[in-house]
Parts: structure tokens; C-alpha cells; sequence
DNA sequence: AGTTATTAAGTTACCGGTATCAAAAATCGG
DNA sequence: CCGATTTTTGATACCGGTAACTTAATAACT
């Protein structure tokens, strides 16, 4: 039950034009269009605004104009840096034009989701950016029937609602895993955190490179584990209590994959020798760490950068824009593998 | 120039009272207080907000009623996952009710801050979380004339602009400069962020440390480096280069404690016997690295909780709230020092 | 200069809800 | 069963802006 007493009791419009002299129209015309109002009055304006301490109303601007500054952003969750990428691309390309960020968590989870779509959808957002691929039918109709411009970012989902801006999950993964082969490992391991569309995709593509590599798609090599550090733990010890002979671990998450090799240490597993270990995000960690871990370089950045612009061009309908854009990805060697 | 073409053209509260057979005083009623509509009709509203798809439109209420369901947080850096606690404690209180957290990422430096409130103040935002304590002479003008309640996070200002949920960056930082010298440690460098009003104020903590086991506060003992684990490696570099009879390092931040030790590592440096490492963060990374870091557990989680329900508890003005909890600190000893 | 094109400022209506108060319906007491 | 009270619903105005149109002022041109 939201409930706030007095919203600001604040200046508003009116108040402004009342000190300068004007109607409220050349005030909304000298704050938005300076242009079209002659010097001296935009300047009585100005002073007033000061003077006064007026702070624009979007609220009241949005409802009136149909016109919403907001971009918002749904991601499923803020304890992975990888987003903070994703998030700087997105504010690098909105801050030059008036748009404001507003940013949401929900877990990777449908229902949840639809929450806080509803919210923006609400709030009448004038696009959504959103990283979760998988998303309830009524969601998708609402983001249709309002037409909101939405980007989605996880993944290249086969039936988007809008546009998409990602890179291959699968595609992704499955190149890791021939260049794992191709580097003559042959008893490879995935370890991944279940219950994530794009961990799913993931395995799919990491089963695919094993076929072509002439192995059976063995869901045996697919271990299922936790959030964190821990997970990475846990795919070693599964690994030394089932699977003794593996001799190269693919990590779907880059703490995954420090987490084993936090683990390996511990154990006086040599890496890569005994175990060579490759991770899916390129973040600063997996470098830093010794030996470095192979990883996947994703273009968070430019992920986010694009959807930006997508949307804005989209909502400015400058052209029919673009629908899908895949940013493909890159293989970093490190010495982990 | 923000612009959207047709926002949503969607579905009005008008719509749904004609197909309803209401008026839309009534629908407005079924949708905000059930209980003060005959459940004959309130069905009648909810089955016609069904079929039509209808969502509620958060702008005209909001202008309506001045009542906002958003709470506005602004952080620093979305980089750091330190702030995906406090996340979580705001998300965790805020849920329930109704109100929904709007984030807006905003560097330590004033006058973008300032953007950032103000464009928060622009959306009528029922509330707003800081976590920087430095602001703009007109930023905090701005939120005083529009009686915004706000609550600070980041450290505990002597002249807060309302509310301050924290702990004391100097108090944290000199217990555990003084945790050092209790071990043994008795030549402590400080290695820390450059231009942030935190980092300052861990400084202070650490000279006034000094000062207290009798050594003087001396600035060489103060290493400025940059953000990430390559501002660890700065400290070591300069500690190596400089201050070679260094025993103990304490950084300010978790990621560039793990950088130092990471270096340390490659240096063949023993810790904690050639260099006992301490940071101010106890994050995830810090336990799992080897050997484990000693840190500072900071309430993050808390804070954010505490800062919701504070906020909540001004805005529904139920009691003249608390204006400054102290949430303290927690030394955590590990195989660092 | 007189007429027309252009530009600048003002007027009015409305965006999509809710507050407020009045009217209608339901409940109650005697 | 009727008047009084309470509950439910409706009518109207307004929240604080902007769109669209009109009028006034200025510039342009024959």
C-alpha cells in the first residue's frame, strides 16, 4: 500500500510563470524549446526558475505529452559485475540525450519477472531493456499490447517480443569447447548452475562441440551446482569423486571457474596440468588470478551501448530499425588451459 | 530531447469503467481500496481490467494523488558488488508494499550527482537512498525545498541532509589499524582510492590509529592507487620500492587487498609472514582467496533494510523517525594477518 | 505603405488518474 | 414501516504539465 502524504508541496509552473510575466506556455516552451522563445522572456525565465527553485515535473510532463524519459532496465541480479558493464553502455549512450536509466532486479524466474515489467510498464516507460530471455505469456502481451520498445540481451532467443542485442549463449559455449578439443583435452567437463535459460543454453552448445568431436553427448559431464565461489568448489569435488579422469573443467560463470581453481590450489591440483580450467565471462578476476583462466570475452559493453541506441532510435522512429543483432564473442587463452 | 512518439496507447481507466458499467471513480476504488467496493462489482471491474489488458497508470496516479511508489538510490558504481547487499535489504523491505526501488549509478563527485537527484526529484520520487555523503550546495537545496525524505548511507556526516543509516568509515578503519598493531604489525601502510570522501575520512581513521599506539601519523605510511586489483599491485610495488620494511598492508577495499595479495603471490612474497594483508570489505572473494583475508564486515545488508524501513516509516510519518543509526562494524581475523 | 508570411506568446482543452463532496442505496433502530 | 445513519457509487474539479489552435507582433515582399 504505497502511500506518501505530501509529494513535494513544490513550485510548480505556474509559480514560475507568475514571476516571470508569462503564461505557463512560454515557461514549458523556454525550458523545452528555448529556441522558440525570444532571449529577453526566456531569460526572465530562467532567473524565475532559479529564484524559485522549480524542478521540472516529468510526472505531469510524461502524462501530458505521452512522452516518458525513462529507459528501464531489468537484470537478474546486481551481485554479478559482469552487468556493470552493460549498464555503463547503456548510460553512456542515454545521458547526451535526456533519457534516464531505471534499473530493476529480478531473479531469473518468469512470475517475478512479470512484476516488475508490470511496474514499468506502469510507470509507462518509454523502452525496456531486458536480460532475461524466457519471460510469461502475460508479460509479453502487455510489453505488445502497450507497445513498448523492448530490447531483450540474454541470449538470441528464437521468438523475440521486440528487439534483441546479444550474443549466442550456445554458440559461445560450444566454441569454448572445441578450442578446449582442439588444444587436446578430451575428457571435458561442464559445470553450470541449473534452473537458467541461458545456463541451458550453454549445455546445449557444450553437448553440440562433443559431438562434433565425435564424442557421445554424455550428460554425465554436465555437473549442476551452486551460486559462487562454492560452485566452482563443488564441480571439483565431483569431479575428484566421480569423474577422476577429467582433465579439463568449462565453467559456465566466471566465479565458477575461479572457485574451482581456489579449489584445485587447496587440493595441490596443478592447473592445467592436472586439470585445465576454462570460465565464460571475461572479467577482471580471471585474469588476475594465477594462472590466468581461458575465458570468453563478451561485448557487455557494446551490448549496451547498442540496445541504447536501438531503443532510442526505435522510439524516435527515425528508421524501422534493426531487429536483432548478434555481437558475437571471443576466445581469450590464458595460461589455465 | 527525449521524445517518444504514442506512449502506450493503451487501455484507460475510462475503458475499463464503460465495459465494467462503472464509473471510473469506481474502478479507481476497486483497484486501490477492494474493500470499499461490493465485491459484485469489484469483480465485475477485475474481470473487465482482465480482458482488456488493463495497467494501471503509475504517472497520472502519482500526479493525482502526490503520492509516488518509487524510491530513487543512487550509488557510486554498479562495478563494486559491495552494493548488492544493500540491494537486496532496500528490495527485501520494499517489496511488500507496493513501492518499487528506481537505481541510478552516479560517480563520486558532486555535481553529477547533482544530475541524478535531480532528475530523481523531477520523477517525484516518494524517497531517496544515497550512498554518497557529499552533495552539491543546490542538490541538497533541491531535496530540503521539496521534502523529499532521504537517507544516507555511505558514511555518518556530521551535517546529514535528513536521515543516515551507516557505519563510521573513520571508526572502522582505525579499529582495524589498531586490530594490526594489537598482532604485532608496527609498520602499517594504508593503501587507498584517491578522491573519494570515504577513503578520506579511512584515512583519518588510520592515522588517528597510529597516533594511539604512539607512532605519528605519519602520510608516507598512505599509498594512493587506482581502482581494481591493479591499485593492489600499485601498493605492493610502491611498498617494495619505498617502504621495503613494510610488515603489514591495509588496504581500502576488498578488491585491491586481493590485488596485493594476488601480487604477493607472484612476488613469492609470504603472507602474512614477509606481508600480513588486511582489507575493508568482507565480500565473498576475500574468504576464498588463500590464504583468507582479514576484513572488515560491514552491516550492507542492514543498511539497506534499516534505510527502507526508515524511509517508509517518514513517508507514512507514523513517528518522527530516527534520524541517525549507527550500525557498527565487525573485525573478521583470518590467515592474513 | 499595404498585404502577406513568419514568428512569438497566449488560450483552451485534455493527458489519466484521484480527492472531495453530493446523491443513491443499503442498513438499522424503534 | 419510516426516518436516521452508514455504506456505496457517482459527478465534478483538479493534479501540473503539453498539444493544438488562435491571436498578436514582427519580418518580408511587392
Amino acid at each position: 500500500m504505497p502511500a506518501t502524504k505530501g509529494l513535494a508541496s513544490s513550485v510548480r509552473m505556474r509559480d514560475v510563470a507568475e514571476r516571470a510575466g508569462v503564461s505557463r506556455m512560454t515557461v514549458s516552451r523556454a525550458l523545452n524549446k528555448p529556441d522558440s522563445v525570444k532571449p529577453e522572456l526566456r531569460q526572465r525565465v530562467f532567473d524565475a526558475v532559479e529564484e524559485l527553485g522549480y524542478v521540472h515535473n516529468h510526472l505531469a510532463r510524461s502524462l501530458s505529452s505521452s512522452r516518458s524519459n525513462v529507459i528501464g532496465l531489468v537484470l537478474p541480479s546486481l551481485e554479478n559485475s559482469i552487468f556493470a558493464q552493460t549498464v555503463k553502455g547503456i548510460s553512456d549512450v542515454l545521458r547526451p540525450t535526456g533519457y534516464h536509466l531505471m534499473l530493476a532486479e529480478s531473479p531469473d524466474n518468469a512470475e517475478e519477472e512479470e512484476q516488475v515489467i508490470s511496474a514499468f510498464v506502469a510507470q509507462r516507460v518509454g523502452g525496456l531493456i531486458l536480460h532475461g530471455t524466457e519471460h510469461s505469456p502475460a508479460a509479453v502481451r502487455m510489453l505488445r499490447a502497450s507497445h513498448t520498445p523492448v530490447v531483450e540481451n540474454g541470449d538470441l532467443p528464437k521468438d523475440p517480443i521486440d528487439m534483441v542485442v546479444s550474443y549466442s549463449n550456445r554458440a559461445a559455449s560450444k566454441a569454448m569447447t572445441l578450442h578446449l578439443a582442439r588444444l587436446g583435452y578430451s575428457k571435458i567437463v561442464f559445470a553450470g548452475l541449473a534452473s537458467n535459460p541461458r545456463a541451458e543454453e550453454r549445455q546445449k552448445g557444450f553437448l553440440e562441440a562433443l559431438k562434433e568431436v565425435g564424442q557421445s553427448p554424455d550428460m554425465q559431464k554436465i555437473v549442476r551446482v551452486s551460486r559462487g565461489f562454492v560452485g566452482g568448489e563443488e564441480a571439483i569435488a565431483h569431479i575428484a569423486a566421480h569423474l577422476p579422469d577429467t582433465d579439463a573443467l568449462f565453467c559456465a560463470g566466471d566465479v565458477l571457474a575461479v572457485g574451482a581453481l581456489f579449489d584445485c590450489d587447496r587440493r595441490g591440483w596443478a592447473v592445467p596440468d592436472r586439470l585445465a580450467i576454462a570460465s565464460f565471462d571475461d572479467v577482471d578476476l580471471v585474469r588476475h588470478v594465477s594462472p590466468g583462466i581461458t575465458s570468453l570475452r563478451l561485448p557487455r559493453y557494446e551490448i549496451g551501448r547498442r540496445s541504447a541506441e536501438l531503443l532510442l532510435q526505435r522510439i524516435n522512429a527515425k528508421k524501422s530499425s534493426v531487429k536483432k543483432v548478434d555481437l558475437g564473442f571471443e576466445i581469450v587463452q590464458r595460461a589455465s588451459t
